[in-house]
DNA sequence: CTGCAGGGGTAAA
DNA sequence: TTTACCCCTGCA
């Protein structure tokens, strides 16, 4: 493990707070001087921005520069998302505006997969909670800046862990859907490696959806989050509210129903339905019912 | 202090 | 289409 350091300059649409906090990922904590630190694979990052410079700190064994280019997205311009976004709209106009620096991470599949099967009918922080003590039983502990650090688990390293092992981790009954699917991913019964080379999302979707514990949204999430499918639509219970409060005006908000918001999505939102959805959902979530 | 709803859904009936 | 689900927090 070496340190390493990179420092960007000029870089478009990039916002710590925007970016870690709009509910994309869950493994980013916030320093006391402003700065986040967080765990990509192997190796401990810390980020920090002062004016135009961004400077990321941490420590790997693979090459640092490529691993921060391509977990924060950077090839993908922003600027040109907004402007496509914001014609759209009012309200994309405002979201946009209000979420400028939002980007969309690229997080590690299998990571992914398991942090939103723990997400089902839960809340952030429990969520944040139960992935670290996944990983500081099952991952690997890296010291960093005098603090210590865990890795995510691998499947190898997780399916140690029991369904009892788990339930006493806080998983409660998402424990069994957590085991199942890591058996199945470390049988092959659903090959990762094979999912992130497929184009179609459709397929891609369907092979998600085997896993235990991956019902719709949490598939949709999954290939945004981490197989960049910028065109998925994730319908959570709040991407439901802003959608009715904005567009559908439904007086009984649970009454609507999905294939509504999604044809709606994709009607509308220019074939970039997921970034349109980080963007409405950030700024609605921030802003309450006032917005 | 106790009770209870509800939280970024899913699987099973 | 409806219902239970583990655990935790906030609030009456």
């Amino acid at each position: 493990m070496e340190k390493r350091e990179l420092k960007l300059l000029n870089q478009e649409s990039f916002d710590l707070a925007h970016i870690f906090e709009c509910g994309q990922c869950f493994r980013w904590n916030k320093e006391e001087d402003g700065s986040y630190t967080g765990i990509i694979k192997d190796s401990v990052i810390n980020v920090q921005k002062k004016g135009e410079e961004i400077f990321f700190k941490g420590k790997s064994n693979e090459d640092f520069e490529k691993i921060v280019k391509d977990y924060f997205d950077l090839d993908t311009n922003y600027d040109d998302i907004k402007k496509k976004l914001s014609s759209i709209d009012k309200y994309l106009k405002i979201s946009t505006e209000f979420g400028n620096g939002i980007r969309i991470l690229h997080q590690d599949l299998w990571e992914c997969i398991i942090s939103f099967i723990i997400s089902a009918n839960n809340n952030i922080p429990r969520i944040k909670k139960i992935i670290e003590r996944l990983s500081e039983n099952y991952g690997e502990k890296i010291e960093f800046n005098g603090k210590i650090y865990y890795t995510f688990p691998t499947p190898e390293d997780l399916s140690k862990a029991t369904i009892q092992d788990l339930r006493n981790m806080g998983l409660g009954f998402r424990d069994i859907r957590v085991y199942n699917t890591t058996h199945m991913i470390l049988e092959k019964n659903v090959d990762l490696e094979k999912i992130k080379k497929m184009n179609d999302s459709n397929k891609m979707r369907d092979e998600l959806l085997k896993l235990d514990g991956v019902g719709p949204k949490v598939a949709d999430c999954i290939l945004l989050f981490a197989l960049k499918r910028y065109d998925v639509f994730p319908i959570d219970v709040w991407v439901r509210r802003v959608m009715n409060d904005l567009y559908i005006h439904n007086e009984n908000e649970e009454k609507v129903n999905k294939k509504e918001i999604a044809n709606l999505a994709e009607s509308k939102f220019l074939g970039i339905s997921g970034l349109a959805q980080q963007y409405l959902f950030y700024w609605k979530r921030e802003n309450g019912k006032s917005a």
